[in-house]
DNA sequence: ATTTAATTGCAACATAGTTGCATTTAATCA
DNA sequence: TGATTAAATGCAACTATGTTGCAATTAAAT
């Protein structure tokens, strides 16, 4: 995973993966370090409608995650969301890909948790674990009265 | 939820609670009592191919769901999948809904694993957890060599 | 047997995501 | 700087999952 500790310029990160740093690459890369926060190929839509084709932001995403920069959920309406990880704890995990997200159901932001860690789990026997994503539906901390 | 420990007959179970003892939904519930696994709709159409109208099985497992005798979860790939819940773990568990699914990347199965039991997670302080999900996505059973 | 509300089938639609291909353009090179 | 080229984009068309409205059917009650 891309070390995002040090914060780089988006324009820093395309170059420094071989990208070209095109408008829509360089805004939807700032857009994922400013919201913090997994977003979908829909949201970015509307987010920068008419500047952008449909297809060129799955692609810019499957790029992105391509190259490790950013990770791919499903969301609890099983919705693909992407979002960069910033944290240390995200760093040290890179290998398992152990994340938890919260789903907010007032809201409807996806926020990646990365402060808190699954415990191990006791599978069966003869079943064997690549992946794990924990999924959490509430209400947010912004949407909490 | 229903409490399926008892194994009642699909006809039974229908009749319970208040649905018509139709052909499809004895098939689908029968289904659903018999692979133990959760299923989407895809796969029931192609099981019962020409037999019911892919809307048909949309309402019925939404009805199922609605009663409660069934849960709904995603999987890995954003599908809905629907599945029982026999085992005593789920019963006592029933208010969280909180399932570990298992995602098979061999055969494409997933299974409700009920015996593994979600830890509890502390929560960033003003998040309120509703209902949790965990997926795995490995190797089961069936296809470890 | 008649009635009626539940169930089904069909058509049409909505949304998420993918693929092929022609066009454009950022970056390289001469 | 201008020409070259591979990367990136836009468009059209397609697939898959899921939903809604409505008319036709049917299980079950009377």
């Amino acid at each position: 995973m891309f070390n995002f500790n040090e914060m780089k310029k988006a324009a820093q990160i395309l170059d420094e993966l071989g990208f070209r740093k095109t408008e829509i690459r360089l805004k939807v890369l700032d857009h994922l370090q400013k919201v913090n926060k997994a977003v979908s190929q829909p949201e970015l839509e509307i987010k920068f409608n008419k500047f952008a084709d449909r297809v060129t932001l799955y692609r810019i995403l499957s790029a992105f995650e391509a190259k490790g920069i950013i990770h791919k959920i499903m969301d609890a309406h099983g919705v693909a969301r992407y979002a960069l990880c910033n944290h240390k704890h995200c760093m040290e995990h890179q290998h398992h890909d152990e994340h938890v997200h919260f789903n907010c159901t007032e809201c409807g932001d996806v926020v990646c948790l990365d402060t808190v860690k699954i415990p191990a789990l006791k599978l069966p026997k003869a079943f064997s674990s690549a992946k794990i994503n924990l999924n959490i539906e509430g209400i947010c901390n912004h949407c909490q009265k």
